[in-house]
DNA sequence: ATTCTTCCTGAATCTTTAA
DNA sequence: TTTAAAGATTCAGGAAGAA
């Protein structure tokens, strides 16, 4: 297999220094369109050469050059031995610009001949899978819909053991953050895990892998602690060595993020959402004593929300809303006292808490307003 | 504004019956690679002939040719006109085939000119996300590096308003379910929310939109419901019936095939649900008047509560909510009034509603009071 | 008109403080 | 001593302003 993440058409230069201060520095500058391609077409040529019949290529790009790269391919490898548009998915901290944030790049997988290897990788369900799809055996009737099968005595008959949902061409792994570990201060650099995807579907252990443009080596590692073979090619010798410290000790810092889930980090119940969706406000997930802000300003400063949790008392809820208030210089604060909460309300209301009584309290205190008003009447006659 | 989702290269006819046996059937049977890409030019030319200089174009796409289509486009508009790579992500059901499971397509977008009509959609921050970094203004040292601001007293500086996370050009909208009411019977059919985004992107209120292969029509139905104007051309007869059915079904008004539209493919929102939820309501699915049950009997008797729609004013709400509560044997009805709503409360209030209003209505008046009150002292000094 | 410089942003981590 | 919460930091990449 061969792995290539090339220099883009960009015509910027990518320049970035480790924490050691050495510099790592390349040029995605051509003269030419023509240029960029015939570069990229002879080392295609080069590497469908070497390839061994059951192999295949990934080639890695970003939008600015995909289509041209995406026609040497077809090319040289064939149109119908075009596998699949690989899109990695990332969210990534933003820049202002008027249109839409890039927020992917593109690998395209092609194979030497038909006959390639692929390991498929299975997912989980989606969870609004009906179970019953996955259990019982279909049938398609006459008309060519499908329906349940059922036995001689009208029972179901269950589908030999499944494995799960073939995984897409749509990868969301996290963009390797300025701050984490794995970082090496080489520019452009990916992350382990997409390496280890690519490397996992299109080999076996034991098999060869190359990438000729290999920069701070992440296909390399990824191979080795994958117990494959590999080789790195680089032209710029800070990069080799920088392989070859890499490779000494191979390590993967495994993301938070991907090993809990983004939905770790939204602690809100839906009923919280619901209510600071009401009022128009930005959610905050890691403040005690804050659970969103009102998306305009008040006298031109923050309005900080918070809702009773179950668990606080009402004094409580109010202290930690006045003190992250104060801490944010927030103009007012507004509290959404719940019938849930425990009521406890001996302490003052600071002046610019502004405090709101949930649906359920109002009602209940409507209900039983009415309620009285009815009984009332009812013994006047 | 042109959206158009040509016939794909797939080399495959596509065919399909709706719930009437009527069949549509079209052909992605091109003699050549080389005829398709005329037939194609020769349609992008004439959509940048009739375009604005502000207007901008999106071609839509899966990858069988998608590289082909991208150089016409890179010729036609100039590449420096390109704006995007859209990619619609979606899951769909599962089939065996040895690869990754194809979930998305391509979107490309292209501008007449550098001075195109974009209108940014903001989203929510990522649950990640340090609050204090959107809160805080930060400086830069000598150095270069970044950091918060204080100013002379140690306290930090409130950065201005933001407004969210601009949207990046990965989409996630569901496939249309083969079972979605919003389902016409017509092939290749896209779900409205995809095309409610393109549209709201690029175009305000009283913009053209022109989809030259309109097909099913979603692209005119997103339209006018987000009051544009627009125009669908398409050569097949029973696919401009099945537009002008679309279209002219409702045959009141706008807002009322808005309701329509809306309601065919959410019945309750999250938020109405959320609400329901906390009054402690059982939910009801199929009634105009009434949107749930409280759990409790009052005075022996059901309460039915119902929340005021951004579609009804508050008087037509009312009615439906005194007319329904009678049928059923009601003793109280609660109305939930929201700020969408219509405002109109010319009619009085029957003796047993409740009626109370959302959180957000409270919020708005207790800030503005507050407000006052602070110009007040400040007035007084 | 072109290049250079400065500024701004926020996702996801690392670091420090509090419990 | 361990863990959780809050605070601080980095950097790609556009925009706007300066040279």
């Amino acid at each position: 297999m061969v792995y290539l993440d090339p220099p883009f058409f960009s015509q910027k230069i990518q320049c970035m220094k480790d924490s050691n201060g050495i510099e790592y520095r390349f040029s995605d500058i051509w003269e030419t369109r023509g240029e960029y391609i015939e570069y990229i077409r002879i080392r295609i040529e080069e590497i469908k050469r070497v390839l061994k019949e059951t192999g295949s290529v990934f080639l890695h790009c970003d939008d600015s050059a995909s289509h041209y790269l995406r026609m040497i391919l077809d090319d040289e490898f064939g149109e119908n031995n075009f596998r699949s548009e690989i899109i990695w998915v990332y969210k990534r901290w933003s820049n202002a610009k008027k249109g839409l944030l890039p927020g992917h790049q593109t690998i395209f997988f092609y194979s030497k001949t038909s006959n390639f290897k692929f390991n498929t990788i299975y997912k989980e369900y989606s969870p609004t899978t009906n179970i019953d799809q996955i259990l019982q055996e279909r049938v398609r009737n006459s008309e060519g819909k499908a329906s349940y099968k059922y036995d001689k005595k009208g029972n179901v008959v269950i589908a030999k053991e499944k494995k799960g949902v073939p995984m897409s061409d749509v990868w969301e792994i996290p963009f390797l953050n300025p701050k984490a570990k794995e970082r090496t201060g080489y520019p452009t650099q990916k992350p382990i895990e997409l390496l280890e995807k690519i490397i996992q579907i299109s080999t076996d252990e034991g098999n060869l892998v190359l990438d000729p443009f290999c920069g701070s080596g992440t296909t390399l590692v990824a191979a080795k602690m994958l117990n494959r073979d590999f080789i790195g090619v680089d032209k710029n010798p800070s990069a080799i060595e920088l392989c070859n410290r890499r490779l000494a000790e191979p390590t993967k810092t495994v993301s938070r993020l991907l090993q809990v889930g983004v939905d770790a980090y939204r602690t809100k119940t839906d009923e919280e959402l619901a209510i600071l969706n009401m009022l128009g406000c930005d959610v905050v997930q890691r403040n005690k004593g804050i659970d969103g802000f009102l998306k305009k300003f008040y006298l031109g400063a923050p309005v900080a929300v918070k809702i009773q949790k179950s668990y606080e008392s009402f004094s409580e809820a109010i202290n930690l809303l006045n003190n992250a208030g104060k801490k944010k210089k927030c103009s007012f604060t507004v509290m959404i006292r719940t019938s849930e909460g425990l009521v406890d309300s001996e302490i003052p209301i600071p002046s610019n808490m502004i405090v709101i009584d949930g649906l359920d309290l109002q009602l209940n205190a409507s209900l039983l307003k009415a309620s009285n008003n009815y009984n009332k009447r009812l013994m006047r006659g």
